[in-house]
RNA sequence: GCCGAAGUGGUGGAAUUGGCAGACGCGCUGGACUCAAAAUCCAGUGAUGGCAACAUCGUGCGGGUUCGACCCCCGCCUUCGGCACCA
C-alpha cells in the first residue's frame, strides 16, 4: 500500500514535463490549436482568480493535445504599471528591480501548479525586446494618421497626479485610488480608434464564439446613434448652428436650443454683451463641478439664456439658445434642438425655465391635450405642416429627406465611443518614440533606433509630470532629422496598449528582426479559445480588437478578429464577496498547494462551479476533492498487480456489461462537456460516478472481467489527466505504462456500448409518475404503450376511468390521460 | 432611468431537445472497523402525513399554454453586472 504524496509527485513530473519539452511547440503540419489566458500583471502573488483562470486555460489545452492537435499554449507579463512605481515611492526600490522580482515569483508558482505552457515563447512587456516593437507599432500609427498629439481638457486625478483615460475614470473617481476626478488642459496623444468604430461594431456580429453579454457591452460601449445634422441660422449672424438629432421627426416641435457651455460660440455670442459676465460665471461654476457631480442624472438641469435666437428651419420660428450643464462638448456638436413636448430632460428643462412646449406627435386614438409629461411614444404627427397625419416613424424617414433636399442637413452617424488617450505622465510604460524639435516640430524617432529605452536614473517624487523628466539624459537628444538639440517625449504609454497585441507576439516570440513573421501568425491565429475575467470585457477585448484590425490593415495581421471564442470566468468569493485583503477573506493558493497539492486545488477550483459563474470558495468542498484523489489513487494502487496484461475482454456478464456501458458513456459526457460546454464540473462528477462504479465493480473480486478493469482504470486515468495532470501521470505509470499520458490520445467511445439493451421507463397518469418498468430498448411504441396498460399497478389505478389518450415516448416514458 | 444575467434541498451545484426535479460533492445521521480516535468502507438524507406500502406538496411570486413546464408565454418581486443627462 502506498501513499498520495502528492509533493513529491508533482515535483517529479514538472521537472519531467520540463526537461523533455513535453509542451514546447513548433510550426508544423498538424492542425493547430492555440489557447491562450489573459496574462497577468506581475504583482508578486498568485491568487485565486489566477488559479482559476490558468487551471480552465490548461484543460482545455492538454484536452486538446490529447485529441491530436498541435497546441499553443503560452505565458507572459504585462509588466508595466503604476504598482511597480508606487513601490519605488514608497519603499525605494527600483520599478525594474521590483517587477522582475515579482515575476519570477509568480513564474514559479504557475509552475508549481503545473500549467502545460511553453516558456519559451514567454514575453514580458517591459522588456526591451517588446517594447521595441509596442514603439514600432505607435510609429506605425503615427505614420497612418492613427495617432495624434491634441491638447483637450483631460480627466486628472489630483491624487495619482496623472491624467486618465475616460475608462480609467469610474463613477467620476480614479479607478485606482477613488480620489475624484477633475479637469485639465494638457498636450496628450491619443489613438484615432473612432475611425474604427463602424467595423469594431459590425464584426461584433462576426464573433460567434463570444458571450452574448460581452458583445452587448462592446455594442453599447461604442454606442452608434443613427440620425441627422441639422443647421440651424442664428439671427443676426452669419454663423449657422450644426445640432445632431437622432429624432428629425420632432423638428417642428423644437422651442428652444442648448448649447454645451464650452461650445465656442457661447463667448464669441456673448463676447461685450450684458450677459458676458453671467456666461462666464455660470462656466467656471461647473469647472469646479467634478465629472461625477456635472453628469449625476439626478443632478437639476440647470442653463442660462445668452441673448440669442435661433432659427427653426422648417417652422422658421426664432427660439432662443441656452447654455446648460446637461449638454456635452464631446458628443455629437456640442448643441442640441430642444424638444420639449418629446423628451425627458427637455421638458423638465422647459418646465423650469417656462419655455413653449408644442406637441408635434399625438397617440393614435388620443386627444390633443396639455402635457404633463414628455410624450416619447409613437404617434401620427401634428403641428407640423406637410407631415401632418403620418406615422411619425415614416415622418422621421421623411422629414430626413426633406432636410437634405431642402440643403438644411444631412444624414449622420455619431458614436459614443472617443479617441483613446493613451499619454500617461509616468515613468514604468512604454516610451513614447517622438522628439520635439524647435525647428521640426514633433518628429518621430526612425525605426532604427527602436528601443526608445527607459533610463534608470530616474527621480521618483509621485507628482507632478512624468519622471522621465528628471533624465537628463533620457530628454536631450539631436532631432531625427535635422540633428539640432531636440526633447524627447516624456510621456509613456497606457498599459493598454502592450496588451493590446502580445497574443501575435506569441506567434514568434524571440524575433529579433521583425514584430513576428507573418508566416508564423498565419498558421496560430486566430486564438482559438481565450479565456479571462470578465472585467476586460470592454477595453482590452476592445483595443485588442482594434489593434489587429489596425496590423491588418497596413498588411502585418493575418487576421481581422484576435479571438475566435471567449470564455469569461467568474470570480473567486469567499462568503459571499470578492476575496480581498481589505476584507480578509483572502485565501493563498500557496497555502492550498503546501496542504492538498496543486492537483487538488485544480480540481476543487473547477469542480465548484461552471467558469463563467462565480465560485464559492470551501475548505471542505477542497477537502472533498483532496479525498477523491486519494480514493482514485488507492483504487489504483489496489488493482494495478490484480488486473494483469491481458488485453483480450471476450465475453461479458451482466455486471461486465454496466461497467463497460459506464466506461464508454463517462467517455462520451467527459468529452462532450469539456469540448462542447465547458463544463467541468460536471466533466468531473461523471469520472467521480466512474470512480464509484469501479469501486462497486471490484467488489465481484475474482469474478471481475481483468481486461475489462484495467480498460475502466486506464480511461479513469486518462479522462481525469487534463484536471489532474500530476497524479494521473504517476499512475498511468504505475499501471504499467512507460510513457506520458499526454503522448497518449484521447479515448474515443464505442456508440453501441453506451445503448443499453433495457432500459426502466416510467408510467404516467396525467403526468405522474405511478410506476417504472424494464423495458427492451427497441420495443415498439404500440408494444410500450400495451405493457403499460397491462401493468398490474396501473390496470388497478385506471379503472373504471375513461381513457383519454396515451402519449408514448419511447425508451423514456408513457403517459396515460385519463378522466 | 436604460440594457443584460440569475433566482432550484441545510449547502456548492445537476437536469444537454418540454418528458422520473435534486446527478456529483459538502454537511448531517446511523452502522462497520478500532481499546479509543483519525482515516476508510457501507447505508440514509427536499418538506408534510403515515408503523408501512404509499399519498400530498415542492424549482422567487401570480397567471397562462401543454397529456406533461425548473425549461415556453404574460405580469410582478429580489439579487448581481454593465451603461448612465449620448441629444
Amino acid at each position: 500500500m502506498t501513499r498520495y504524496n502528492f509533493n513529491e509527485i508533482e515535483k517529479k513530473w514538472q521537472d519531467h514535463w520540463e526537461e523533455n519539452k513535453i509542451f514546447q511547440t513548433s510550426e508544423n503540419e498538424k492542425e493547430k490549436y492555440y489557447a491562450l489566458e489573459m496574462f497577468p500583471y506581475p504583482s508578486g502573488k498568485l491568487h485565486m482568480g489566477h488559479v482559476r483562470n490558468y487551471s480552465i486555460g490548461d484543460v482545455v489545452a492538454r484536452f486538446k493535445k490529447m485529441k491530436g492537435y498541435n497546441v499553443l499554449h503560452p505565458m507572459g507579463w504585462d509588466a508595466f504599471g503604476l504598482p511597480a512605481e508606487n513601490a519605488a515611492i514608497k519603499h525605494g526600490i527600483h520599478p525594474n528591480e521590483w517587477t522582475w522580482k515579482n515575476l519570477e515569483e509568480m513564474r514559479d508558482q504557475l509552475k508549481q501548479l503545473g500549467i502545460s505552457y511553453d516558456w519559451d515563447r514567454e514575453v514580458t512587456t517591459c522588456h526591451p525586446d517588446y517594447y521595441k516593437w509596442t514603439q514600432w507599432i505607435f510609429l506605425q500609427f503615427y505614420k497612418h494618421g492613427l495617432a495624434y498629439k491634441k491638447q483637450y481638457p483631460v480627466n486628472w486625478c489630483p491624487s495619482c497626479e496623472t491624467v486618465l483615460a475616460n475608462e480609467q475614470v469610474v463613477g467620476g473617481k480614479c479607478e485606482r485610488c477613488d480620489s475624484v476626478v477633475g479637469k485639465k488642459d494638457l498636450d496628450q496623444w491619443y489613438f484615432k480608434i473612432t475611425d474604427y468604430a463602424d467595423r469594431l461594431l459590425e464584426d461584433i456580429d462576426k464573433l460567434e464564439g463570444w458571450p452574448e453579454k460581452v458583445k452587448l457591452m462592446q455594442k453599447n460601449w461604442i454606442g452608434k446613434s443613427v440620425g441627422a445634422e441639422v443647421d440651424f441660422s442664428i439671427d443676426e449672424h452669419e454663423e449657422k448652428l450644426k445640432v445632431f438629432t437622432t429624432r428629425p421627426d420632432t423638428i417642428y416641435g423644437v422651442t428652444y436650443m442648448v448649447l454645451a457651455p464650452e461650445h465656442p460660440y457661447v463667448s464669441q455670442f456673448t463676447k461685450g454683451t450684458k450677459y458676458e459676465e453671467e456666461v462666464i460665471k455660470f462656466k467656471e461654476k461647473l469647472q469646479h463641478l467634478s465629472e461625477i457631480e456635472r453628469t449625476a442624472t439626478n443632478v437639476e438641469k440647470e442653463g442660462l439664456f445668452i441673448g440669442k435666437y435661433a432659427i427653426n428651419p422648417v417652422s422658421e420660428k426664432k427660439i432662443p439658445i441656452y447654455i446648460a450643464n446637461y449638454v456635452l462638448m464631446d458628443y455629437g456638436t456640442g448643441a442640441v434642438m430642444a424638444v420639449p413636448a418629446h423628451d425627458e430632460r427637455d421638458f423638465e428643462f422647459a418646465k423650469k425655465y417656462d419655455l413653449p412646449i408644442i406637441p408635434v406627435i399625438k397617440g393614435k386614438d388620443e386627444e390633443i391635450k396639455e402635457l404633463k409629461e414628455a410624450y416619447v411614444h409613437e404617434g401620427v404627427m401634428i403641428n407640423s405642416d406637410l407631415f401632418n397625419g403620418v406615422d411619425n416613424k415614416e415622418a422621421l424617414v421623411k422629414i430626413s429627406e426633406y432636410l437634405e433636399e431642402k440643403g438644411l442637413g444631412k444624414k449622420t452617424i455619431n458614436f459614443r465611443l472617443r479617441d483613446w488617450l493613451i499619454s500617461r505622465q509616468r515613468y514604468w510604460g512604454t516610451p513614447i518614440p517622438m522628439v520635439h524639435c524647435q525647428e521640426c516640430g514633433v518628429v518621430p524617432v526612425p525605426d532604427k533606433d527602436l528601443p526608445v529605452t527607459l533610463p534608470t536614473d530616474v527621480v521618483f517624487s509621485g507628482k507632478g509630470e512624468s519622471p522621465l523628466t528628471t533624465s537628463k539624459e533620457f530628454v536631450y537628444t539631436d532631432c531625427p532629422k535635422c540633428g539640432k538639440k531636440a526633447r524627447r517625449e516624456t510621456d509613456t504609454m497606457d498599459t493598454f496598449v502592450d496588451s493590446s497585441w502580445y497574443f501575435l507576439r506569441y506567434t514568434d516570440a524571440n524575433n529579433q528582426e521583425e514584430i513576428f513573421k507573418k508566416d508564423n501568425a498565419k498558421y496560430w491565429m486566430g486564438v482559438d479559445q481565450y479565456i479571462g475575467g470578465v472585467e476586460h470585457a470592454i477595453l482590452h477585448l476592445l483595443y485588442a480588437r482594434f489593434f489587429t484590425k489596425v496590423l491588418y490593415d497596413l498588411g502585418y495581421s493575418p487576421i481581422e478578429e484576435p479571438f475566435d471564442n471567449l470564455l469569461t470566468q467568474g470570480m473567486v468569493l469567499k462568503d459571499g464577496t470578492k476575496m480581498s485583503k481589505s476584507k480578509g477573506n483572502v485565501v493563498s493558493p500557496e497555502e492550498i498547494i503546501k496542504t492538498y497539492g496543486a492537483d487538488t486545488a485544480r480540481l476543487f477550483i473547477l469542480f465548484a462551479a461552471p467558469p463563467e459563474r462565480d465560485l464559492e470558495w470551501s475548505d471542505t468542498g477542497v477537502e472533498g476533492c483532496f479525498r477523491f484523489l486519494n480514493r482514485v489513487w488507492r483504487v489504483v494502487d489496489e488493482l494495478k498487480d490484480f488486473i494483469g496484461d491481458e488485453k483480450e475482454i471476450g465475453i461479458l456478464t451482466k455486471e461486465d456489461k454496466d461497467l463497460e456501458y459506464m466506461i464508454h458513456t463517462t467517455i462520451k459526457k467527459v468529452t462532450e462537456d469539456i469540448e462542447e460546454r465547458f463544463n467541468f464540473n460536471t466533466a468531473i462528477s461523471a469520472i467521480m460516478e466512474l470512480v464509484n462504479e469501479i469501486y462497486k465493480y471490484k467488489e465481484l473480486g475474482e469474478n471481475c472481467n481483468k481486461p475489462l478493469l484495467r480498460q475502466g482504470l486506464e480511461t479513469m486515468i486518462i479522462l481525469l489527466s487534463p484536471f489532474a495532470p500530476h497524479m494521473t501521470e504517476e499512475l498511468w505509470n504505475n499501471i504499467g505504462h512507460e510513457r506520458s499520458v499526454y503522448e497518449n490520445m484521447w479515448p474515443t467511445y464505442d456508440v453501441n456500448a453506451t445503448v443499453k439493451d433495457q432500459v426502466e421507463m416510467v408510467i404516467q397518469i396525467n403526468g405522474k409518475v405511478r410506476d417504472k418498468i424494464e423495458v427492451s430498448a427497441t420495443a415498439t411504441k404500440e408494444e410500450l404503450e400495451k405493457e403499460a396498460l397491462s401493468n398490474e399497478k396501473i390496470s388497478a389505478l385506471i379503472e373504471g376511468k375513461k381513457l383519454i389518450k396515451v402519449i408514448v415516448v419511447p425508451k423514456k416514458l408513457v403517459n396515460i390521460v385519463i378522466k
